[in-house]
DNA sequence: GTATGTAATAACTGACAGTCATTAAATGAA
DNA sequence: TTCATTTAATGACTGTCAGTTATTACATAC
């Protein structure tokens, strides 16, 4: 192989990763509309101007598709939490903006919220290649971790409750976050009609409730502090 | 008509809830085994020795089917709730039990709770009848009500603060609940190997975090002499 | 014993995920 | 420039499955 050669197998490189990503376009403004089960894959052939037979070349089945999509929306609900944990504000501050940013990506990104439930149907997975799965539960990780380490950070200040387990904090929030959430998305107008109850409002006593429990004598002063702001 | 012809008519009427059970009870054999996509109306067909097309006759889709069988595990569960509520114990005593019998449904009929998520995936409400959303409606309305009462109640025996909405505390110990234990059953034994932990007692925590915000003094001291027993 | 209504069937239809034999295009050597 | 070879793309095809319908079998009523 010699320098021009080299230069053609990059350029085809660039071009099936553009490929990819087109049929990620495709595919998303399809399975926004009509979410997973109804979408079809001669639809998103169509979208993207490619027959199906080539969505199978580059991706192996609906539901890898599917999840190279919601990945897009992890990602900006990474970047949004790397921002906030890398920012210097207070450990307590950095609590109560990720709280308000996961409801502001609920709200912005309303379509990427709906295709997170997916990963938690077992069920489903299996149509699902080993390599998607790997690549999802990395980036999954990644924000556990940053999660999980300010909190731990939070304990050390003395500003939450030592006594507690950082990663059993973490998924406390986040779970009841979500499932307050999906609650919202899927019922909140007729809890609304019915019962006059905001799931925002709720998600925000939620919160609230937790903190108190969760913050030291210490942590909580400042959280009043913060919230009369 | 006369009295003989009632008495056939009665006789088929029988015959025809005791056919829509023996169909409920193959589904339910088939659906737990596979879940709702797996599972083939065929398949439920020859379990329950008829036709496809007679299953038909008696539900609309296969959704609507799989809505009866979790409407069975729906049953069940309210009937737990039903003889806490109406038994004489103390208010804090029976949100505690509550809480706790939440996660013995979940570990003695877990099949039955993985449906429950169905319910929360709006796309998949298209194929279900109105009736059978409407029927499944009102049955969990009146679990709803049984709670919502009772923790009412605690508000007005001043166990519980009386700032809070008892609708929204209601939603806020189901949902996080509800969020754990689906965690637990898809992500349980991942969390388990990697960080050690154990989703039974983060739900324990979780309620504890939860109840010391939202009881009083009064309510809190009881709280914690029943814990020690 | 025959007409009528009801329960059940099984062959059929349409839709869709995924495959595969074929075609078209780009590349590189002669 | 020509032609062989590799790579990308196609669309017709297959198998599966939910749901339908024309037909059959049977019980009831007269």
């Amino acid at each position: 192989m010699n320098g021009v050669a080299m230069g053609i197998h990059e350029r085809k490189e660039r071009e099936k990763e553009q490929r990819k990503e087109e049929i990620i376009d495709a595919a998303q403004r399809i399975f926004f509309e009509k979410g997973l089960i109804a979408s079809t894959m001669d639809e998103i052939a169509e979208a993207a101007e490619l027959s199906k037979g080539t969505l199978y070349l580059y991706y192996s089945s609906k539901e890898d598709l599917y999840l190279a999509v919601m990945m897009r929306g992890m990602d900006t609900l990474h970047d949004m939490y790397e921002q906030i944990v890398n920012s210097d504000d207070s450990t307590v501050e950095k609590i109560i903006r990720c709280s308000n940013s996961y409801v502001d990506f609920f709200h912005s990104n309303r379509n990427f919220f709906r295709m997170f439930p997916f990963l938690q149907n077992p069920r489903f997975h299996k149509q699902v290649s080993e390599e998607m799965i790997k690549s999802c539960g990395l980036k999954n990780q990644k924000m556990w971790d940053m999660v999980i380490a300010m909190l731990k950070k939070g304990m050390e200040e003395g500003k939450l409750r030592s006594d507690l387990n950082p990663v059993e904090v973490g998924i406390i929030f986040w779970s009841s976050s979500t499932a307050l959430l999906i609650r919202e998305d899927s019922e909140g107008p007729a809890w609304k009609a019915n019962l006059n109850i905001d799931f925002d409002h709720t998600l925000e006593v939620c919160n609230m409730l937790l903190m108190e429990s969760i913050l030291t004598d210490q942590g909580r002063k400042e959280y009043h502090a913060l919230k009369k702001t």
